[in-house]
DNA sequence: TCCAGTTATCGTAGGGGCTACGGAAACCCT
DNA sequence: AGGGTTTCCGTAGCCCCTACGATAACTGGA
């Protein structure tokens, strides 16, 4: 199941996440024996390989060669480490800023960040046990906020950032169930298919064919014969192109296709 | 965070899940105090107010009155039922089965499912933290996606599971955010308006203009003057209406609207 | 040299959580 | 009344987060 992150102070996670040097770096006082950095990299380095759990305060602590107490110099709690490791990572996207290079088509443009996106959660599966609803106001968060609307700048100005959230709600839900999907597999050992084979006393035992009949309709016409991640991956695939499409369509000033989003360029 | 589930063995969580009664309800031995149901129901209660970390198993069995350990006699462990709760809690949306009335248009009928998905949402905010990638194999479950597959009649059948998932996946994702958001309501008991509020030093003291141009420039120009959560509702109204319209679309036979998923109501 | 002053380090302890194990309690049937 | 069976639950082990306060390490000035 998923952490979520209790309330933080704007005070404290701001600064860190931009990483704010205070002032001068301190010249007097026992000097640090690590950074920041350092903390928020073993964290990840622990959640990758072991999941969001795994990444404990005493974990990342002994990982460090440092007793777990020491870590509260460098971030006040574990949401807070948690919301910077957050932040890291979106910013690991690389994705294109102002003046980068980038690829020709507005859409081309989504596809790379959905790419990205999808990428990142299956590098970083305990992403998905952590909400987006209020994400880490940091560099890497920003970036993704920028690039989006940046692809976006031949729908109306009145409709554009609903497209940009339509977007970017949709790739990260399709990105988050693939997360879950990857840690599922590694902690169980167990692959999607497999998990499904291993409940298949459910048809035959369970499964009343009267109150679904839609469903074995369609199994009996093979419906169901792609496995579960192939379903999912059709899905998103497809949804993808219907809201891209929408969104194109909706952006023609008139009917045709000479202006508006259809495969122009960023200026 | 978001909690996840462990491996669970199905030979013991499927009759659970449909409260298979092992043969007699067992004539000999100490009479049980307490049913599945109850506990079920007693840790639905527990996360419905307080959150599912609340639903500890001492905190259900405090409920309950009855010893923490004496919960392990109905379910196996805390994850068998929170699966169980989940379950339930799909089913009690009462989505309209086989035979039972349902609106006239497809279109009505998936709106139908988004509502009472996002308002389970909102009514248990906990949903939001269990993944359903691999979601209970209940009765619950099952009329969801019984009830999805029925209104898509008109779909020819080999992309009709691709257009249910797409469905599915996109409604889910867009409920559990809600829900998400309900839940750090309550918790931090500040809305979404608010945090964003108390964290406006952002723009003065941590953005940068040049590095975030779309973004200013849709500021300026009024973009955002709407806050996160209608932003949220619209897309969600958009990003749905996108769906529909093109599976719609791809779903006429030839161009004219006589036929195909137009309006047609279930067979 | 030595001593504040300052910052970093970290041991202890308190409050929770899940659950394996095994003994006690409660009931039916003979 | 006694045996068989099922439920009830106290104990204890292991893990997590973090408040608090004592201690260590360093700088700059007397």
């Amino acid at each position: 199941m998923t952490e979520f992150s209790g309330t933080t102070d704007p005070d404290r996670i701001l600064p860190l996440l931009w990483r704010h040097r205070t002032a001068r770096p301190a010249t007097t006082g026992r000097p640090p024996r690590l950074s920041v950095d350092d903390v928020v990299a073993a964290g990840i380095a622990i959640a990758d390989a072991e999941g969001l759990a795994a990444a404990s305060m005493a974990r990342v602590a002994a990982r460090l060669g440092v007793a777990t107490m020491t870590l509260y110099t460098y971030v006040p709690s574990r949401n807070d480490l948690v919301e910077l490791m957050v932040d890291d990572v979106l910013g690991g996207r690389l994705l294109p800023g102002p003046g980068d290079e980038r690829p020709g088509t507005w859409r081309d443009q989504i596809l790379l960040y959905a790419d990205r996106t999808i990428a990142m959660y299956r590098a970083h599966p305990w992403l998905s046990h952590v909400s987006r609803v209020r994400p880490p106001l940091g560099p890497g968060m920003l970036r993704e906020s920028e690039y989006v609307l940046s692809t976006l700048g031949a729908v109306p100005v009145e409709r554009r950032n609903t497209a940009a959230v339509t977007i970017t709600m949709f790739v990260t839900a399709a990105a988050r169930h693939e997360g879950e999907n990857a840690q599922l597999r590694r902690d169980g050992g167990q692959s999607n298919d497999a998990w499904w084979g291993q409940r298949g006393q459910l048809w035959e035992q369970w499964f009343d064919v009267e109150q679904h009949p839609s469903m074995t309709q369609l199994w009996n016409a093979g419906g169901f014969d792609r496995g579960p991640d192939q379903q999912a991956a059709d899905a998103f695939a497809h949804g993808l192109r219907l809201i891209l499409d929408g969104i194109e369509r909706e952006s023609e000033p008139q009917s045709s296709d000479t202006t508006g989003l259809r495969s122009s360029p960023m200026p």
